[in-house]
This record gives structure tokens, sequence and C-alpha cells, in this order.
DNA sequence: CCAAATGTTTTCCC
DNA sequence: CGGGAAAACATTTG
């Protein structure tokens, strides 16, 4: 799934209806909390917004929350800005609709629709994302190592702690971790500032190209390198992998230390 | 048939 | 109570 670069594409992509106004909703109701679809019928869109890997649809009424589980995607006037989500399905099967919004006509594709196979996903009104942790494009070497420095589980997990950064995801923290040269299972409070300090910058200019190249399957440590395990691009040692906080990982042992 | 898959939440154990 | 590790969740794909 989608990390925060697909949240963030998708809500750039969902931004082109603000203005409109909601003339219908449909939801799977395991998916949505009660009474939904009349909450949000008649609405007008404000403004799309992304906190962490929710996108959050601002309406003159209630904020709608998408969050994408492990394989949801969204569909925009009939047009998807990812096609195809590696570890999910490629098919785009209507069983497994799970959000449809329409802005017109009915019997038009409707402005958005979220897609959900797998069911991990939902959606939610008025999500509160205030324990979420500064956002991945946002936030600083200073107050990233201010909660670092404090834990004592492996980096890799604290980086996937939404709590600690909003945003990043099992791909993208293996990519920042081998763009910053730090060993994924090193304990987080043995990492030093000036080593938060080249995450962070990793983080800012890695995820910049990986967004504009289309998300988190783009980076170096992309799903083919992740399971062929080639040398490592960067000194030709052979790439490892191992689960560290329950997701699978993999990382240079030669230059990642 | 089996194993693994980009996430979040719950459960259990120190 | 808090941190951390593991399990659970539902389904598809290789």
């Amino acid at each position: 799934m989608p990390e925060g670069l697909e949240a963030e594409i998708w809500r750039a992509a969902i931004a082109v209806t603000t203005g409109r106004t909601i003339t219908a909703a449909w939801v799977d109701e395991r998916v949505a909390p009660p009474g939904f679809v009349p909450t949000v019928r008649d609405a007008t869109i404000t403004a799309v917004r992304r906190a962490g890997k929710v996108v959050l649809v601002d309406t003159d009424g209630p904020t709608i929350g998408l969050h994408f589980g492990m394989t949801g995607r969204v569909v925009v006037d009939g047009w998807a800005p990812i096609v195809r989500l590696s570890y999910a399905s490629g098919r785009d099967d209507a069983a497994w609709n799970r959000l449809c919004l329409w802005t017109g006509p009915i019997d038009r594709p409707p402005a958005v629709r979220f897609n959900d196979p797998r069911r991990f996903g939902h959606v939610s009104l008025d999500p509160d994302v205030s324990a979420l942790g500064p956002d991945m494009f946002a936030i600083t070497a200073s107050s990233l190592h201010e909660v670092v420095c404090r834990r004592r589980a492996a980096v890799k997990a604290v980086l996937l702690d939404q709590h600690v950064v909003a945003g990043l995801g099992n791909l993208c923290v293996d990519e920042v971790l081998w763009w910053a040269g730090i060993v994924p299972h090193r304990t987080a409070d043995q990492v030093t500032f000036d080593e938060t300090r080249r995450l962070v910058t990793v983080m800012r200019r890695r995820l910049r190209v990986m967004l504009r190249r289309g998300g988190s399957t783009t980076g170096v440590i992309d799903p083919l390198v992740r399971a062929e395990l080639p040398a490592c691009p960067r000194d030709g040692a052979p790439l490892r992998r191992a689960q560290i906080g329950g997701r699978t990982t993999v990382w240079c042992p030669e230059h990642q230390r």
C-alpha cells in the first residue's frame, strides 16, 4: 500500500474536485461509519488535504477521511493516478469498490472511487489525526532526534511509527535508511544527531524524487530488488533481507552500519 | 497448496 | 501505565 507518497498522489488527483458538490454517494457499509451517505450528500468539497497516509476531503459539512490500508486505491473521474500497486492486484473489480462519490449524473463515472480488494482500508468522518507525528516532508532533524534518541526499538520500527513521523511506510523507510547508510536493526537511541540530520536530508530529497516518479515503489530498494536481492547498487555487496519491526526489510550490510 | 504482501489495531508480556 | 513484539485482520498473487 499505499504509503504517504501514494496518499499525496491521490490527494492531488482528488483536489480537482474542489468546488464541486456531492450529488450522490455509495459506501460499503463494512468500511464506513453508520450514516455516512446521508451525512456527505449535498456537501460541497472545499479542499483536499493529506495527513500522513490519510487523505482528507474537506467539505462544507464533514471531512471525509480515506485510509488506504495495504491495497486501497483511488480513481478520479474515471482516471487512476496509480494504475497498478505492487503487492496488490492489477485488476479493478467493481466488487472491491468501497466508496463512490458523484458530483454529477450518476450514470457517469463517480468523481471519486475508492477501491480496495483486501479491505484493510476504511473511510471515516472527521478523523482524528492529532496523534500523528510531523509529516515526512516537514519534520526537522531536531524534532525527530528528540523522539528517536529515547526509543530502544530498531530505528526501522521507530520510523514506521506514525506517531513519530507521519507518512513513511515500509518501502520508504528501507529506502531512506539505504541512502542514509544506517542499518535498520540498529537501536534508535544509538542513532546520533548527525545521522538523524542525514536521515532528514535524505528523506526530503529522495521522497521528492520518488513522488515525482510515481510513489514508494520507485526507489532503489524497489519491489524487484526486494524480491531478487541483487548486489547493492552502491557498493556491490549482497543485499540482505529479514523481518524487522514485523515487516520485510532489505538493506546493505556493507554501507549501512 | 503454500507463502508472502506497501498497514493499522489489538493483544500479550515485561 | 508504557514500550515493544507478535498476532490478527481479508484477499490476491506468484
